[in-house]
Order: C-alpha cells, then structure tokens, then sequence
DNA sequence: GCAATAATAT
DNA sequence: AATATTATTG
C-alpha cells in the first residue's frame, strides 16, 4: 500500500520534473563529492561541491542519501533506471502547510473529535495525496502546542485589562494560519456528546468502535460522509529542496491543478508568477503564498 | 512492531 | 518559525 503510494508519489514527480534543457547549467557543481565517488564521476573541486549542496549541515553525509536538492541528478543519464525505487532513497520535500492545506487538517480534526484525532486518522481523513502521517503528526504537534496557548491566554488575559494583545511574534505569525482558520474547538468538538453530532459514531454498530484498529474502519465510514468527494490531488511538481532549491519557471505552471504544496517556503526565492491571496489581518493585508487555485473550500 | 507523542534537529 | 527526524512510550 504504501509502498505503491510512494511509488506512483515518484513516479509523478519525476514525469514533472523539468527537462535537463530547462535547467540552469549548474549541474555539475552540484555533485557532491559522495556523489562523485558513487558514481564514479571525476569532479574537479570538492570545495566547490561542498558549497552548492550548501547548509545542509556538511553533515549531511549520509553515504547513499544525497541531496535531493539537487535533482538534476539524473540529468545525463535519464535513460538507465537509476532510480529503480528512489522512493526510498530520497528525500521527500518539505511540505508547506498552505491555508487550504491546513483547513483541511482543521476540519477533520474537528470532525475527529479530540478522542480519535490522531496522525494517522487524521490522515485518512484528509485524504491528500502524498500526505504522509509524519507530516500530520508534524502539523498536530505544533497545532496542539497552539490550542494549548490559546486557552492559557484567552482565560488569563481575560480577567484584568491588561496589556490589550500581549501576543508573541510567534503567535501572531502562527495565527496566520491557525487563528484564520475557524477553530471548532476540537476540545468541545464530537466525540462526546452535542448538538452538531454528525459523525460516523451515531452511523456504526456500538460493538464496532469497542477499541480496535476498527478505528481504521470508522474512518473510511467517516470520510463517506465527510470528505467523501474531494479528495485533494497529489501535490505539485515539489522541484528540488535542500539547501539549494532551484526553480525554473515551469513552476507555477505545473502547480495549478494540485493542492498540496511542497519545496520551496521562501517567499523571497519563490517564482515571480506564483499565485498569492490577500490576508487581511486587520489593518494592513499581507500577502502570502499559497499557490493554490483556491477553489473548492475555504 | 506499530503508532502516538515528546523531544530534538535542521 | 516551520517541518522533519529521532526517541520514547503505550
């Protein structure tokens, strides 16, 4: 299963990446000396390579884990199955939690209830193509850690008039995504009892949810009534990530019809056409990335 | 052994 | 700060 995911997630990608005419001729720089080693290549200088695969902590020395940054590997020989299944092997990009993204998250967790929300579920639930349990658990971590704040502040906050907003860069920066985001706050939200009660609970055989990975089961029943049909599409073509991303402008093209959102999180190195949406953050609209075609929800 | 969570690391 | 990765625990 997962490994046909990851397998077709590769396959994907590499039918997207750019030709090795469409990119930058800085190929050769970009073989590290394990590379150059591996594959029997003869670079000129060390120093040189070093320095493009860039911050990736020197360390990064991992003996056939190269930098997936650099893409272009198979830029000379793209006839030989090299990449038998690179799946393994590399590097996965780093996922950006666009807002759309993450209201999915946010609407599943919700839908969850507390009880059940957990990674894998969540997951399911959401049902993006590429989304890997890793990635939610990510994302859940940091989500709780900002739940758990906003109820510190709001009740603490509330008592005295104090300084009106002592909120912390952090918070203000989080809330970007995660305050804009209705919060059907997941601690009052399903899972026990309450008026918009509307999960897969009331809809499965008492026996069924005893506690067993039937769980796995209830999801799938959850995800008929909940996201039933609008699975999110594997995401875009990722490019490279690493310490040296590079774009090309096939970019923004090829990002149209995907959802989820991978490379790249530097708005400043981002495609000059990438698509962009108004946040209005009370006084003064900020603008973001968020490479999506902003359709369906939100 | 897997999955969830906590703790680090990049 | 945002994600990833690793360690710990259930």
């Amino acid at each position: 299963m997962i490994e046909d995911e990851e397998h077709n997630w590769f396959n994907r990608w590499e039918e997207e990446l750019p030709g090795p005419e469409e990119l930058m001729p800085l190929s050769q720089s970009l073989i590290t000396p394990d590379l150059a080693l591996a594959f029997d290549i003869q670079y000129p200088n060390p120093s040189a390579a070093a320095g493009v695969h860039t911050q990736g902590t020197a360390a990064s020395h991992h003996p056939a884990q190269p930098l997936l940054g650099a893409v272009d590997f198979d830029s000379p020989d793209h006839s030989s199955p090299v990449g038998d299944e690179p799946a393994r092997t590399l590097k996965r990009p780093r996922l950006v939690w666009t807002p759309q993204l993450h209201k999915r998250f946010v609407d599943a967790v919700a839908h969850l209830g507390i009880k059940n929300a957990v990674p894998k579920t969540i997951m399911q639930l959401m049902s993006v193509d590429g989304l890997t349990r890793e990635n939610v658990a990510s994302h859940l971590q940091k989500y709780r850690l900002y739940l758990k704040r906003m109820q510190g502040l709001s009740s603490s906050t509330a008592s005295v008039a104090g300084p009106p907003c002592p909120m912390s860069a952090a918070d203000a920066a989080t809330e970007q995504l995660f305050a804009t985001t209705p919060i059907h706050n997941p601690f009052l939200a399903r899972g026990a009892s309450g008026p918009g009660q509307e999960t897969f609970m009331q809809f499965m055989a008492p026996p069924l949810l005893q506690h067993h990975q039937h769980m796995a089961a209830a999801a799938a029943a959850a995800q008929q009534q909940f996201y039933r049909q609008r699975p999110m599409g594997h995401f875009g073509s990722p490019m490279a990530t690493g310490g040296g991303m590079i774009y090309d402008n096939g970019f923004q093209t090829r990002m149209g019809s995907s959802g989820l959102v991978m490379g790249h999180p530097s708005p400043s190195a981002a495609p000059p056409n990438s698509y962009g949406e108004e946040i209005d953050s009370g006084s003064g609209g900020r603008r973001i990335l968020t490479l999506f075609p902003t359709s369906s929800e939100d």
